[in-house]
DNA sequence: TCAAAGCCTG
DNA sequence: CAGGCTTTGA
């Protein structure tokens, strides 16, 4: 949507350039500002630290090692070495280590003797490659018998390997001895399992405090470890049985799969092919443990939709398999199908998958579904007003599915109880294309023509909309919301399809900065598309006008409610026909003009010359507003001419003279007229011209020192309104105003 | 108490 | 242009 004309686009431009200036960028270079990040990042994770431990940190180590693949373990060696060897007391962390390994580890030969590659305990065999795989995953890989490795890098290995122990331990030591945030530090240290490096300085500190820790500490922080070593053992019982639970699940998928296979097999291959079926089944099993086995952890982490294409990848692999398997053993005569392993069996087999999972997502929906349905409503506290809307608001183009995902967006903020979808859609008849039925502060557009046109017959349609507010209101909190952020941030789900936030909401009490930056922006979104919807007559039927924007969840501003009766809004009652519960762009430009007529109208003036529009208090508020706006500026303008005439010299109101030509007036007519396609009445430059000199006059007087010396030119000019046409009464003002 | 005006801010 | 806020007057 490239509106650059768009005001609102503007100033949100200009609000991010002013941002971007609050943001010094005097770090010229990525690297600089890398180490500037990093120090950043590395003062926050450690409050402690001084300078220095930055410089240990970015600063990487440049030694001539000749292997690549322990350059990095060498380099995390190296940092444990600068930061610990020069202290004694990394004696008494080797001899805790010591001791801790032999009670855990009860085979676990000495480490230092035997080294890496020992066969030591499962817990040792993992922790080893923890800590050494990260960068080189092939060291966790095969873990035994090295035998380029000299006996430098064993020995390196074997530092590595013994540092990152004692930097668990000192970080274990440090949580029990220091505040709570060290103690997070080291957790923080522990669980990426990268060793950080400390300040010399620091680390001695500690050292030095280590080396007075009482019996008793040692002892509880040994229990510490253990404590950790259970966890761990915990965690890996836990990841076992997530495990089996995936072959479980696999297993399951497989059996689906090989009952559709074997039936397409069956039809397709009627010779006896069937009897290796069998042997498939194990090398495809055994390949999908194998995969299983390695995948296992994403797939957990997958969501279902992932899931499920993980599974389809799953299951084509085991497609390959077993092609391949059949190109083995299949006669010559199958050539075909060894170029082709996708050929009507692959197909049918492809086909059934698909249905078969169709099926048992069409399953799970309906098990959803049922769930949810047979959920019996509770009626929660209602902390929000009654929200006066149609349910039938919530129909997007006739499908549900972006309320789910709403939904799913919702859940995101802990503290919201979010409406069950199908509760709220439950009463909804049919997808509608209800107009947006309350008044849009801001400009909105017009199709309530449209929508006679578009929408269903008037017998069928929404009961929902002649349901008093209240009523409406319960039926959509029977699934009831409790709001812990500004609503502003409520409408944010309610997502076009597009990914435009059809929002119009403008909740007063939206009091965040973001929730006024989202009201703002869809505000001028809106805007923008409201003046769309003008251009853009009538919409399919397939494509309600107000399917998306029926979304405006304009339901709050509950000081707005004091709408008349849900069924005058109908957009089908006959006289609220030509209604309007917004103000459009074209009403505004219809208020500017109205301006040159009258600078002070009466709301109920107002009403009479906006007859197209359903008046309710934000209208009427924001008419009003609009012309204080239109003041604001016009004042502003005398004002800045008369300063400006002052200091040209201009001693006599004779002089001041308002002319078409002059610059005041070109600027009042830019902004009220800008299409310059109006004719400026006269009258209007008589009134110009007075309160200019008005202005002139009380700052000659020197009245502006008293801060409320233009209200007496406010009461002058109040009274100089004139009569607007009759012609501004006509809702189509403009076509006739403009083509004269 | 409320609507409207005006001012300030973004 | 809109929102927040205060003031004002009925």
């Amino acid at each position: 949507m490239p509106d650059h004309d768009s005001t609102g686009l503007l100033s949100r431009q200009t609000k991010r350039r002013r941002v971007d200036i609050g943001v010094k960028r005097t770090v010229g270079t990525a690297s600089a500002f890398f180490a500037k990040a990093s120090a950043t990042f590395f003062s926050a994770m450690n409050p402690q630290g001084s300078e220095q431990d930055v410089e240990y940190s970015v600063v990487q180590h440049a030694d001539g090692e000749k292997s690549n693949v322990l350059r990095k373990l060498l380099k995390r060696a190296n940092s444990y070495e600068d930061a610990m060897m020069p202290f004694p007391g990394a004696t008494i962390i080797s001899q805790l280590l010591k001791n801790n390994m032999n009670k855990n580890c009860g085979t676990e030969p000495s480490f230092q003797a035997s080294g890496l590659s020992s066969a030591g305990s499962e817990i040792h065999q993992e922790d080893a490659c923890i800590n050494s795989s990260r960068d080189s995953p092939q060291e966790c890989l095969s873990p035994f018998g090295r035998p380029t490795m000299n006996q430098y890098d064993m020995d390196r290995l074997c530092d590595e390997h013994l540092r990152a122990k004692r930097a668990r331990v000192e970080n274990i030591i440090r949580g029990m001895s220091h505040s709570p945030n060290v103690a997070l530090r080291g957790n923080e240290n522990d669980r990426d399992g990268a060793p950080r490096s400390i300040s010399p300085r620091e680390s001695y500190r500690e050292n030095r405090r280590k080396q007075k820790l009482p019996q008793q500490q040692q002892q509880s922080f040994q229990e510490l470890v253990s404590a950790r070593k259970e966890q761990k053992r915990e965690e890996r019982r836990q990841l076992k049985q997530q495990l089996e639970d995936m072959q479980k699940q696999l297993r399951q998928l497989q059996e689906k799969f090989y009952q559709i296979y074997d039936s397409t097999d069956s039809e397709n291959n009627e010779d006896g092919n069937l009897s290796e079926d069998g042997m498939h089944s194990e090398i495809i099993d055994a390949r999908a443990q194998d995969s299983m086995g390695r995948s296992n952890n994403e797939m957990f982490d997958l969501d279902p939709g992932q899931f499920i294409d993980r599974a389809r990848a799953l299951i084509r692999e085991h497609q390959i398999a077993s092609d391949n398997h059949h190109k083995k053993d299949a006669p010559p005569k199958d050539k075909d199908n060894l170029h082709h392993p996708f050929q009507p069996e692959g197909k049918h087999l492809a086909e059934a998958l698909k249905q078969e999972l169709n099926a048992a997502m069409a399953q799970v929906v309906d098990t959803v579904v049922k769930v949810f349905s047979a959920k019996p409503i509770r009626q929660l506290p209602q902390v929000f007003p009654p929200l006066q809307i149609p349910q039938a608001r919530f129909a997007i183009n006739g499908e549900h599915h972006n309320f789910h995902t709403a939904n799913q967006r919702l859940q995101c903020f802990g503290d919201v109880i979010i409406p069950n979808p199908l509760d709220t859609f439950s009463n909804v008849p049919m997808p509608s294309s209800t107009d947006q039925t309350e008044a849009l502060p801001l400009v909105v557009r017009k199709n309530s023509n449209d929508q006679s046109a578009s929408g269903p017959p008037p017998g069928s349609h929404h009961p929902s909309l002649h349901q008093s507010p209240l009523s409406a209101a319960a039926s959509f909190s029977s699934s009831s919301f409790r709001h812990p952020f500004p609503l502003p941030l409520m409408a944010y789900p309610f997502q076009n399809p597009l990914g435009a936030p059809f929002i119009s909401f403008q909740g007063k009490d939206s009091s965040s900065p973001e929730s006024l930056d989202l009201t703002r922006e869809t505000t001028s979104l809106r805007t923008k598309m409201s003046s769309h919807h003008m251009n853009h007559h009538p919409c399919s039927p397939a494509h309600p006008p107000s399917s998306t924007e029926g979304l405006s969840l304009s339901f709050i501003k509950s000081e707005c409610g004091d709408m008349q009766d849900m069924s005058d809004i109908s957009p089908y009652s006959g006289s609220a026909l030509y209604m309007q519960e917004g103000l459009s762009p074209n009403h505004l430009k219809k208020a500017k003009l109205m301006f040159f007529y009258t600078r002070y109208p009466s709301s109920n003036m107002l009403k009479t010359y906006f007859s197209d529009v359903k008046f309710n208090r934000c209208i009427t508020s924001q008419l009003i507003k609009w012309f204080s706006n239109f003041r604001e500026f016009y004042y502003i303008q005398m004002e800045k001419y008369a300063r400006q005439a002052i200091n040209d010299g201009i001693t006599s109101t004779e002089e001041l003279c308002i002319t078409r030509d002059c610059e005041l007036y070109r600027a009042l007519n830019m902004h009220y007229n800008k299409a310059n396609d109006f004719e400026v009445p006269e009258r209007f430059l008589e009134v110009a011209q007075i309160t200019l000199r008005e202005f002139f006059n009380a700052i000659i007087a020197g009245k502006d020192v008293d801060p409320s010396w233009k209200n007496a030119i406010y009461k002058v000019i109040c009274k100089l309104d004139s009569e607007v046409p009759d012609i501004f009464r006509s809702p189509n003002c403009l076509q006739e105003l403009l083509h004269e």
